[in-house]
DNA sequence: CTAATGATGAACT
DNA sequence: GTTCATCATTAGG
């Protein structure tokens, strides 16, 4: 875990990349549920794509918040996001969990996804935030309480590609996926 | 105050 | 492949 937030702390796309394989837990009342960080993408203040881009706002505070915060953002009138706050407190800049493989508390998360397709749990960015249950409320928090993160596996092999459902800087290579799982959100 | 925008997902064809 | 549901935040007047 220090040698994680060692890269946290080092930046977006270097966080984003140290973060595949590792699980993601989240402990609610009902039990834990958790999966193995599969896909990921880096976003920095420097970055037009970013929320951070224009600045600190009401809104993205939690991105200039110290590396290992909470950042939960609203988007398109319906979904929620998890994002991994990386660098140092002052600069805004995280990365995006865009999908998990599920290995614990599978049951509780097709309960919530309402679908039995293991695949269809968390292979996109607002899906994990529904399975895991993760309210919006956790914005802001640090990883260690509710949700925190376990060592996993290590990768093989990790895919670095354009990132997904953005209209700017959309050249940049900032998606980072494990190649050859079947739970990223796409190729 | 008003309007455009969006780091998406589900349901189509 | 396409459409659209649906609203908080933001920028602009």
């Amino acid at each position: 875990m220090d040698e994680l937030l060692l890269s946290l702390r080092s930046g977006s796309v270097v966080g984003a990349r140290a973060l595949l394989g590792w699980k993601l837990v989240h402990e609610t009342a009902a039990g834990r549920v958790s999966g193995y960080i599969v896909e990921t993408e880096a976003y920095d203040q420097t970055d037009p794509a970013s929320h951070s881009y224009k600045g600190l706002t009401k809104r993205n505070a939690a991105m200039y918040e110290t590396a290992g915060t909470i950042y939960v953002y609203f988007t398109y009138g319906m979904h929620y996001c998890l994002n991994i706050v990386t660098g140092a407190k002052g600069h805004g800049e995280a990365v995006l969990i865009r999908a998990l493989e599920p290995v614990e508390g599978i049951g509780a998360m097709m309960e919530r996804r309402q679908t039995i397709s293991k695949i269809q749990l968390a292979n996109g960015p607002a899906k994990l935030v529904q399975a895991l249950g993760i309210a919006s409320s956790q914005n802001g928090s640090l990883l260690g309480q509710k949700i925190h993160l376990e060592p996993g596996f290590i990768p093989e092999q990790i895919i670095q590609t354009t990132r997904i459902g953005i209209t700017k800087a959309q050249n940049q290579p900032y998606r980072f996926y494990i190649a050859d799982n079947s739970y990223i959100s796409a190729k």
